[in-house]
DNA sequence: GACATAACCGGACTGTAGTCCAGATCGCTC
DNA sequence: GAGCGATCTGGACTACAGTCCGGTTATGTC
């Protein structure tokens, strides 16, 4: 699901730019469309915010936000794309951050570029900081169907980025960095985190994880 | 579930060995019980390899057998349960060569004992070998309950064992084998391993995985 | 061989994710 | 502001995992 970040539908929520009105091939969100996915989302966080993930039916969701079962399905097409919707901004600050924001973990000015690996290791503390807080809710996203992890744009986000950095640290006796990128994101899995977490603690972890990545 | 290897139920198989049966304390399987598990049993491994796992439901695994749905329930907990008893052979073949076997994989000999990352690389080239045979049935094993793959017994063992080759390997910078063996089995998790093969294929995630965890 | 008891059996029952579609609603056009 | 097609809505419906408990059967004892 939600692969296609052109209809109005899924996990989407519309940029606030003004300019990408104009653009007029996605035909604008309807009204009570557009009221109803704000409920929805309003409704699932407080939820989930009283209750526990685990503990909140599609049913609940949906009787909260005062509307029916099918239309919570239709918008976020199961329980991982509510997640998901829910999860999108503070993802995406974490991914600007990445592509435009200062060294390390982005990209640096001209002349603080920082090296991939140290890249690597913010990215990999970034990313524990911002998985941790939400362990739960993106537990879900990432479980809730069966696959569903590899399949959100989030995971192809960064392994691509995780790809980038290993090609430009180019050990010459690592090729194949697209293979070895989804080896080294596998413990950030959020299933894998919790029961890590649960049994090492969040400092021993986040220690053993970057001892992964980085070789 | 199914960490008492003690009763009778769960993902039980009784050992062929005569002197076992002298043991008294946990009662004989009652006969009707015993005939029933191995209908189950058979009846689960037809249909699997027929129409596939993950389309075979509960009910007609019993309906095939012959027997009513809570029974197959109350003897192997769930489906999760159902998947690591039709592993169970197999999978103590693989722990019994690593604890007894030859070397690279075994602890060898007197003098043609392996070393430690030696015996590492075996390892997931075996762990390899074998799940990748079974992918569907061990990755419902980890994945039908929330959490269930760190709690079978099963990850427990490989968990252990790469811990102590880990400690034995032991460079001076990698405190705490503990935290790190976790972080290296997470790859082998059976939903990553079905998600990677399927894009990037079966030797290039090999590679991979053992450049992860020899570092 | 009859009895008592513990273990087992199976199908009806519950809870939840996800589907479906007949009708209501919207927003555009003339 | 009436008509109309596209889109949205919501609750009834299906499918499946897992639970429960009254009835049944095996096994040890007298």
């Amino acid at each position: 699901m939600s692969m296609d970040k052109t209809g109005p539908r899924s996990g989407y929520s519309p940029p606030p730019g003004e300019l990408l009105q104009l653009r007029s091939s996605p035909p604008r969100e309807r009204a009570d469309a557009a009221r109803n996915r704000v409920a929805v989302l309003d409704a699932a966080a407080a939820l989930f915010a009283r209750d526990g993930v685990d503990n909140v039916t599609m049913d609940a969701v949906a009787a909260a936000a005062g509307v029916g079962k099918g239309t919570v399905f239709r918008r976020f097409g199961d329980k991982a794309g509510l997640a998901v919707a829910l999860l999108d901004e503070r993802e995406r600050e974490l991914q600007e951050a990445i592509l435009f924001g200062p060294a390390p973990l982005g990209p640096g000015g001209h002349d603080d570029a920082p090296a991939p690996l140290e890249r690597l290791a913010a990215f990999v503390d970034a990313y524990l900081d911002y998985v941790l807080v939400h362990l739960d809710l993106v537990r879900m996203s990432e479980t809730a169907a069966p696959g569903a992890r590899y399949r959100i744009g989030a995971y192809r986000f960064w392994h691509r980025h995780v790809t980038l950095l290993l090609a430009a640290a180019g050990s010459p006796e690592h090729t194949d960095p697209d293979a070895l990128a989804h080896a080294v994101l596998a413990p950030l899995a959020a299933e894998h985190l919790h029961a890590m977490v649960a049994e090492v603690g969040p400092e021993r972890t986040r220690r053993a994880v970057r001892a992964v990545a980085l070789r």
